[in-house]
Parts: C-alpha cells; structure tokens; sequence
DNA sequence: AAAAAACTTGCAAAAACTTCCAAAAGTTTT
DNA sequence: AAAACTTTTGGAAGTTTTTGCAAGTTTTTT
C-alpha cells in the first residue's frame, strides 16, 4: 500500500469514529505505530486531525449540529472504548437498534460493516451510517426532541412496535436498588419499546 | 499493445480504484515498471494524476461525502432564490411537507421561524431544524437510501399517510406533456402520499 | 514517587526513485 | 528487401526516501 493511500485511509477511518488509538490504526493501515505517528504529524500540518496522547482525532467533529456532541468532547477516549467493547457483542449480520444517546453513539460507530441492519431513532447515528453502503440503517419516525437529535413521540414507539432486532445497545441515565433509570420522560416509552424488540439488551 | 492505449488503461484503471501501486499497474497492463514509471510521469504532466512514492493517486478524489452536498454546490446562489421565492408562498403558522432533494433542501431553509411544523423525509432537512426550537419536526420512518440522505420505503409512506399539513414542496426530476416525472421508484411512491397528505402542492 | 505507557530522535535496512545504457521494436531511406 | 536511423523498452548502478527499531526522554497512571 502507497503513504499517500494510507494517510487517506487513517483520514477516512478517523471521519468515521472521530478519535482512533495509535494501535488500532497501525492494525487497520497494516504498518508499525511508528509509521502511523509520522503520517499523524503530517497529517496534523494538514490540519485536518490534531494528535494526541495515545491515538489521533478529528479537528472538526462531524455532526456538531446537535448539543450532544458538544458533551461528548469529554473522556472521549473512554467512550470510544467502551464503544469498541460492546460492539464486540454484536455477532456479524445481527440486527441492531441503536438507543439516541452519546455512549449508544459511541457503540454505534464500531457497527460499520459489522451489523446487517441498524434501527435507531436517533439523528446522529442515522447521519453517521448516510452515505455507509455496507449497512441497512432503519430510522424510526417521529418528532424531533430539539437540541438532542432524538425521536420521539407515537410516531417513534409505533414503528418500533413494528421492528425487530439480534440486539438492543441502550444506554441509561442511572442506576438504582430498582434497575436502570432514565430522567427523560419522552425517552421511556421509546426504550420500554424497544426492550420489546429486541432479543438481547 | 499501443503506448497510449496502455497509458489510458492506467488512467482508467486510477479512476476506479484512485490509488494504485507501481507493481500493480505494471501487472495490470504487462510490462516493466520501468515503462509504468514513465507513463505515469507522462500522465503527470497531462494533469490527470499524480504520482506518489510507489504509485499513483487521482488527481481529483471522487471521495465519499454526500452525493448531496456535493450536488449541491452547482448553481447555489439560484437554487437560494428559488428557495426563499417558494418559501413566501407559506403562510406564517402553515404545516409544511418538506420533500428530499436539493432544491426542496433550500426551500426549507427559508422555512425557519415561519412554519408551525415541518414534516419530512430528508435527513439534511432534520438535521437542518435539529436545534431550532422555533418549529417542530417530524420526521417520517424509512430506510435511509444511500448517499442522498432520503428515507424510503413503506414505512415513510405509512407514516406521510396519517399525516397532514397544508402545503408539501415537493421537487421533480422532469417535466414531461403528462406531468411532472421523477427517476428514482422509490422516491414515487412516497412523493404520492405526500401529494395526499397535503393540501396545496 | 515509582512504574508504565507513549513520545522523540537517530540510525540502519529496505523499498523506491532517477539516470544511463544497450537491446528490441518500429520507421524511413536506399 | 536490406540498411540506416529513430523510438521505445527493460534493466543496472547509484541516489534518495521510507520504514521499523532501539535508546533515551517525557507524559500519564498507579
């Protein structure tokens, strides 16, 4: 493989998952970390990743439209692991759905080319797979929840009814004596749907 | 074989794959990479491609983005007007079905602050009104149709046909002596619930 | 404050590039 | 049809670029 191809590869690859360990690109681009950190330096005088401890992320962020994504600049690389673990769950051309939420986000983006379909009814993940061939992405319908790029409404919990999925990636707001808990009231009908729908949660 | 018709083998070969290495042209059209070597410096020149250590690379990347953005960029300004002269024909407080398309894309864009709600089947759109709080979106389900950002499908014309608002805009391919036409099937059977659901086209 | 992980710098091996040359292929002249 | 000439091709020698590794330094974690 040519610099130049895998430089665009690395650019590509980090378009999709915004931050990316030095590892996990050495393996991708097939050549040793210190090759990876001598196109990262180039490609940050490009100017269109900036390097970090570790790994290398995006300068702009893809979908910065929604509030969501502003929180999300923290323990990013936390999140993207734990993204990357949990995908790891998901057995090749399993159905998933796709809770709205920064960390279901985070999973999400480690589903390229994995999943067979993708259910979600939130906006950033349906943008994130818009122009990805490899995956089947079903959006629910409903009204949007401003600011969140969420779903919602009967429209969303309709739709769902009617869907069915391998597995159900949810995230939750906390946990209690009781179970998971979420402070969005909207948000729980949504999520008791699609426990329904799925078959592992 | 002929020289030049090796050397458009090349080119032809670089706008499919975009990156190619020496060793695999030189395959690829059978002779030393020594003379790929100077074919490719020869393409140089021509402006078509450019070389790189080990290879070649398009000069012009067909890269990924959006089909729609990139459409987009062709006649903005005109396509602007047109979106803001259509847009004056909502009156203030209206529901508007908002097609997918480029065009419809700019109307909507005029349609902020205006509208009491907006209902569409254009990812762009979505994400256009995703943090305005002055509107509410409803967005119909569907499968999200590659690159353009559309969502199709049965459950888009579902949801359009227990909706209804008093305007839809709605885009065309064509215009032919038996009415307005359009190429993608898919796209039909949801522009004909919107015609429908709406009251003035 | 020590240990681990990640980074930088320098270096040697490997890969790729350029230049030059002789053989092969193609043209023109005799 | 042969001879003389031009162009193209493949390869060799020497130079430059790239790559992976090791030693030493800095940053992060425990």
């Amino acid at each position: 493989m040519q610099a130049e191809e895998r430089q665009f590869l690395i650019e590509q690859h980090l378009q999709k998952v915004e931050f990316a360990s030095l590892e996990e690109l050495s393996e991708k681009v097939d050549v040793s970390v210190s090759t990876v950190r001598r196109d990262l330096t180039l490609l940050e005088t490009k100017g269109t990743i900036r390097r970090t401890h570790g790994g290398a992320r995006l300068v702009t962020p893809k979908s910065d439209e929604f509030a969501f994504t502003a929180r999300d600049t923290h323990q990013l690389s936390e999140k993207d692991a734990i993204g990357q673990a949990a995908a790891e769950l998901v057995q090749p051309n399993q159905g998933v759905i796709v809770d709205a939420g920064t960390t279901a986000y985070h999973v999400a983006k480690h589903l390229g080319g994995k999943a067979s379909h993708i259910i979600t009814n939130s906006l950033p993940v349906a943008n994130h797979f818009g122009s990805d061939n490899s995956v089947e992405v079903l959006v629910t319908g409903g009204v949007i929840y401003p600011r969140l790029g969420v779903l919602v409404g009967p429209l969303a919990v309709e739709s769902l009814s009617k869907m069915h999925a391998d597995v159900a990636i949810m995230s939750g707001g906390g946990i209690t004596m009781n179970g998971i808990t979420n402070s969005h009231a909207l948000l729980i009908d949504i999520q008791r749907a699609m426990l329904q729908s799925a078959q592992r949660i």
